[in-house]
DNA sequence: CGCTCTATTGATAAACCTCAAATACAGTGG
DNA sequence: CCACTGTATTTGAGGTTTATCAATAGAGCG
């Protein structure tokens, strides 16, 4: 009965009868690989939760610049508050993989969270956690070195999508150095150069769009300690 | 009978007895410059309004990197969604000259919402924006070169708290070369730098924490078109 | 008028980007 | 099974941006 990976944030302390229930009243899209979920500058008129597969949100700047603001994985949601206010939204969605969605419009969420005082709340966590995250990544930027960047990024990947492995965590879907560069704040090149000396001394393995981290006590006191 | 500068985002739409009434609900504070209202880890156990003078927000990391998030104007509210949830909270709020808060605790607020729907309505726009202004400042810190940063950080706050002058318009409240770097991800030195050579072209006159922007239209056509 | 905090400016160095070119890898179709 | 093609990755050389360090000057306060 359930197909989503993970519980889903949104919906956490419900029943499994009421969330099928609550999963029924969206509406089911099933995406092929890098296709767009919405585009930055689109009305945001609804709200997602990702079944299968994984999001990536990216923002763009007027002269070609990128950043990927974070991924949404299997069970999470994304342009709550947005949908809630038909704003645009500044950010672009696109699928990492095949990616199962589903969806609501504004006035069936607003609906089932007067039915379910649970989503509100949970709404709420969800916002907060999101704001925090991207201040505490703010602040990296703005005081760290690339290579503690690289780092962080590559931590935080294997801590929402990590798969054990014999020879290290594996993050479980296909990321490129270019991906790399753009939730880290640096360039292709620069990644790539540091995952070869990583690889040199062992704390990861990787291959074209895989990365395995070999030694994370490593990496986690290199990413703190300089 | 209004005090406060600006008209409060969190209680837009409320008439002035009805603001009269929650601004007596709340309890209130005189703080002289550069107290610490509360300190990045402290359970946030309230949320502030800002009814005279500013807090700056910020944040440290391990090593001591310093980044200042945003300042809360009069009228503005900060760490409403935090307290809500009883977590901790990441910022630390500093007092910018003599300044006047009233907050509420998680309970009274919770009232308020129920009482004045408008609120709970508001408290969203006011995440929002937040969240779309995080994102927004994390993409020109990947993305743009520093002085580019340096002027968007000074129309920001021109926007937000500039007063017109003869002369151009001043950002109205003591703000130092260091100020301007941890808004802009750079160091000190960089800022005085920059602001020495724009005002040679005359684009601002600056003195000790002080700064007029002189020709804002060329501000801005540097801010975006590199 | 000394003290402290802020700002300026120059010299130097470090970090990182950019560009260019070569190489590896995964599919695809023969 | 293999050559082919389009990406992804690696690596080197060189240049730019920006940080760092050091020293001086200016502003405000008691």
């Amino acid at each position: 009965m359930k197909d989503y990976v993970q519980e889903p944030n949104l919906f956490k302390g419900l029943s499994d009868s009421q969330l099928e229930n609550i999963i029924g009243s969206g509406f089911h899209r099933n995406l092929k690989p890098k296709s767009v979920l919405f585009h930055q500058g689109d009305p945001a008129n609804r709200i997602y939760m990702v079944k299968r597969g994984r999001l990536k949100l990216s923002m763009l700047n007027e002269q070609g610049g990128e950043v990927i603001i974070r991924f949404i994985n299997s069970g999470e949601t994304t342009a709550a508050v947005a949908s809630l206010k038909d704003k645009d939204y500044p950010v672009t969605a696109e699928t990492v993989g095949e990616t199962e969605v589903t969806g609501w419009d504004k006035a069936t969420i607003l609906g089932l969270m007067s039915d379910y005082p649970a989503i509100a709340i949970n709404l709420l966590n969800t916002v907060l956690e999101r704001i925090n995250e991207v201040q505490q990544r703010y602040l990296e930027l703005s005081t760290e070195r690339v290579e503690q960047r690289i780092a962080r990024s590559l931590l935080r990947l294997m801590q929402s999508t990590g798969l054990k492995k014999p020879e290290g965590i594996l993050i479980n879907f296909p990321l490129s150095r270019e991906d790399i560069a753009k939730l880290s704040g640096t360039t292709l090149y620069t990644v790539s150069r540091t995952l070869s000396k990583w690889g040199k001394i062992g704390w990861i393995k990787s291959g074209r769009e895989r990365i395995t981290i070999t030694d994370p006590h490593a990496l986690v006191l290199f990413s703190e300690n300089v």
